[in-house]
DNA sequence: CGCAATTTGAGAATTGATTCTCATTGTTGA
DNA sequence: TCAACAATGAGAATCAATTCTCAAATTGCG
């Protein structure tokens, strides 16, 4: 059975008030303020489980390490910080994907990926 | 002074009778046949200094490990084969990216990956 | 050709992300 | 409440990609 700890709800709630993709290590700084001896190990033990649940997502994306969102918003897009590296969710999507590919190629999902610098970072 | 040894020029030769994007293996495996004794080491020894005197470029897409291709081609994106993990180059390009930047946003460079099913994988 | 600088091969070492180990602690149904 | 089972912490271990080490081989100016 699955218990429900401290940590796990500790986890969820950092996803949650961050309210961005973020990487295990910057989830574990902003859980530890709700469990301050949180581990890495169980950052990650936790991560796989819910990723495995269907409750989040992992992003992985060039130029920077995985990240961590909560599933169940609508389908989006990354905007990556080169900056300070920061991923952020943009909303709204393209069309005209199936021009792109081959003929006899058979699309099943998409990924746009927008590189750039964040509105903190414009101005450096 | 850079040298124009016999492995490099095998590399080079592989990338472009392959013409797509492949794995550090995948290369030292074709260029194994120019030069039977090559070894991975001088393969990334020499991707490194391709990449960076830009003649090679590196593919860093979720889900397959990095990919390289020779550089010089024009705008284009990646499709990533789901079944056989190879990745292909898809010709042409979408419009209407600026529309999906957060207000204050800078975008500097773009990237669309499909994945799916390529041709020889669709039927599996 | 002759040699000095560069490159190579092969395996060890590193790197960053992630998983495992195991003794200890926490959680929960009865 | 309380035992059984699940989860945690911390560091060791793993994994895949890549880099390093260093003796031996190669390259190309003179």
């Amino acid at each position: 059975m699955e218990l429900n700890t401290q940590q796990r709800v500790s986890i969820l709630q950092a996803l949650d008030a961050l309210d961005r993709p973020v990487t295990a290590k910057e989830l574990l700084n902003a859980a530890s303020t709700y469990s301050p001896k949180l581990g890495l190990a169980t950052v990650y033990r936790n991560l796989k489980r819910l990723v495995e649940a269907g409750e989040v997502r992992k992003i992985e994306v060039a130029g920077v390490p995985p990240h961590y969102e909560l599933d169940g918003k609508k389908h989006h897009h990354f905007f990556v910080c080169e900056d300070c590296l920061k991923l952020f969710d943009m909303e709204g999507c393209l069309n005209g994907f199936k021009k792109l590919l081959p003929p006899g190629f058979k699309m099943k999902s998409h990924e746009v990926i927008i590189y750039g610098a964040c509105r903190d970072c414009k101005s450096s």
